[in-house]
DNA sequence: GATCAATGTTTGACCCATCAATCATTCTAT
DNA sequence: ATAGAATGATTGATGGGTCAAACATTGATC
């Protein structure tokens, strides 16, 4: 009844990709894909509120709330009142945390390694901007 | 520090474009893609194990037995011991499941319109092809 | 200046996935 | 024939995400 379509195959795929990827990025960086963005924004930026991290990892608030209480707890980040808006508390890397990023960083790079084995440069670029489109397309539903 | 390489970006979209599209494909059709994709298998298989199922959607065991209960529960599925081997259940659609597959599929058409849109046959086949073969490669983690 | 809307964060309830452990059943090999 | 491995299903613990409701704080308006 039902052939299928390019369209299922890749919305499957999309989700057994997502679900493998995370997991194995759990399992041999030893934090999650989530948190790690989270130090990443941190490490770039000196010091954010929870919205603007939470904009742009694109993920909700209380996610984000929840994923820096672990942070916290691990030392890796530390937050404070903004003194300017005592309704946002800035965040930022500790000492901890600003180490550990390398490590997480060599972890990540084997992973796309291993994920992009046979693709060439270009067909990385096309993919990537076809994700992108899509995503434009998911923003408006 | 990090420029924003092609592979992180297809990282960071594959996570975000998955959670927008379950959230919003629940949101709209009432179930969720992995119970859809369950009541798909069973239509298209007479009656089927668990294993079986488990091993055709690619998730855990634990999940599938959990979404079973569900779906029997709404009475969308059914289930009985094998007479031949104990161990397994087999699972089959209900009448009631049957007639909801119907509404289901029009509500994920819809949303692959919008999803896709701006994307030509050639293209989609292209993104279908290059998801397998990373599929390919993240099963060999 | 009091009220009411908007903003930022937090919490609770829920869904979906994983892994590990358990249990019953069947298979196998001695 | 029975002990032990393999298989199928279930359950419990945990992690990550959503939404909705609560809360405090700030802003805007009359």
């Amino acid at each position: 009844m039902c052939p299928v379509t390019p369209e299922t195959s890749i919305l499957e795929r999309l989700q057994l990709l997502n679900n493998r990827i995370s997991t194995a990025f759990s399992g041999c960086a030893g934090i999650s894909a989530t948190r790690f963005r989270l130090l990443q924004e941190l490490f770039a930026a000196e010091e954010v509120g929870q919205t603007a991290l939470q904009k742009s990892l694109g993920i909700d608030g209380a996610a984000v709330t929840r994923h820096l209480k672990q942070l916290e707890a691990k030392d890796f980040v530390s937050r404070r009142n903004c003194p300017d808006d005592n309704r946002v508390t800035l965040v930022h890397l500790t000492e901890r945390g600003r180490e550990h990023i390398e490590g997480f960083v060599q972890e990540k790079s084997r992973l796309i390694e291993d994920l992009f084995h046979g693709f060439d440069a270009e067909e990385r670029e096309r993919l990537a901007n076809m994700l992108e489109r899509m995503q434009r397309n998911a923003d408006t539903l």
